[in-house]
DNA sequence: AGCGAAAATTTACACCGTAAGCTTACGCTG
DNA sequence: CAGCGTAAGCTTACGGTGTAAATTTTCGCT
């Protein structure tokens, strides 16, 4: 066995911290960011812990770094476009990649992020509301208002504890805590989604259009 | 001395539940709450942290506990009075307890909550909404669309790494960081801030405003 | 072939939540 | 007041965590 290198598939790839932030996304996907462990990290590499560590620093570099190969994953809007629908855009992509990630949104509100996709992502975002004829401040706050409502969503929906369709039958099993004379409209509510008259489903854009319509009216008349 | 237990004073208080969820709301307002371990919490009670579990079946028990006593805290809307204003001041009283209890937030949005002060509150809640006329629907909607910009709004508010007085300060130490071609609208924006002609400051009642105007709108034309 | 550097491993430590079993303290009855 | 039963608190122990330090293995190159 006269071991060339480039042939040999028996030899395990060599790490590297491309490769340690690659597992450690599809392993946090697999089994949460609350169970990732160094160790388990390892062992998804065939490798022990601490080898880890001559790629990363620690594991907060590990989570910046995951957290940055997500911000890579969104839409980017376009400035000089269209300002309404590149932001509506940019905000439908970013819920669509956090709840492929159902770890990402809290590492994203609870970190600095400062990594060049993440830069990159912000960037283009005030972008394109500058084009837009935004000033710097207002595009701040609808930055931060767009922004608030993606994550605030996001969070509550990746938190709900049921299935759409198993959320009629879940009612009716929990109806009996919440009795009418003690809490008369979270009863009344439950009573709609036991009928079939209500299925709890949330829209994600009804919201950003209500806060994209006042943005807009806020630019006209500005 | 003869052991009259109502005036030794010098007999510590026995433990009890809400001692115990109490003294864990105080611990976790002073070194947050990942550094809040049953040994630490113990050891602020004058406790081995095994006693504890003689009042609180496990440290989830402990974490719904504070929850519950952090939604007792918010103040709660009443059906039947003007919807706007009083949703409009049940998420400004939100929004202040979730900043008063920095860690609070990312509990709500990260457990099932179904303790009697939430259930209250979104009690509450439903019922200001629908005695204003939403549908249970809409109502189901509406209280989505304010909780997710509660929510979003105070984690990116927790999260921003500087004090206001700091801000302009801060961006000159990391303005080589976004260089202006690679960054052009990040490098401005920062240059805004370090010129002061922009603060950063953000509202929280700009875009719960867009929200409430648009669900007036939506309410009207129904 | 052999050497220097890079990569990976081993061992160890302080911390975590908590299960099991033990000791102490208390409240009540005789 | 004695004594007993139970509740409250404590001790010990286990498997898990991140990671510092020292060691061994592997690789690339002369």
């Amino acid at each position: 066995m006269a071991g060339n290198r480039e042939e040999s598939s028996k030899q395990r790839e060599p790490l590297s911290r491309e490769r340690v932030l690659q597992a450690a996304v599809r392993l946090a996907d697999e089994i949460g960011i609350d169970s990732l462990s160094m160790r388990k990290l390892g062992q998804k590499l065939g490798v022990e812990a601490m080898s880890l560590y001559r790629h990363v620093a620690n594991k907060d570099e590990i989570l910046d770094g995951i957290v940055d190969i997500v911000a890579g994953e969104i839409e980017v809007p376009i400035p000089g476009q269209d300002w309404k629908s590149e932001m509506r855009r940019r905000a439908g992509s970013a819920h669509e990649v956090l709840m492929r990630h159902p770890w990402a949104t809290m590492l994203i509100v609870s970190r600095a992020n400062v990594g060049p996709a993440m830069l990159r992502y912000v960037d283009a975002t005030i972008g394109c509301l500058r084009e837009a004829g935004f000033s710097y401040a207002m595009a701040d706050y609808a930055w931060n208002a767009i922004d608030s409502h993606i994550y605030g969503f996001t969070l509550q929906k990746l938190n709900f504890p049921f299935a759409p369709e198993e959320y009629a039958e879940a009612a009716k099993s929990y109806i009996d805590l919440i009795p009418a004379d003690q809490y008369p409209y979270l009863n009344g509510m439950s009573h709609e989604v036991m009928d079939g008259n209500h299925d709890g489903l949330q829209d994600f854009y009804f919201a950003l259009d209500l806060l994209l319509d006042g943005l807009e009216k806020n630019l006209e008349t500005s």
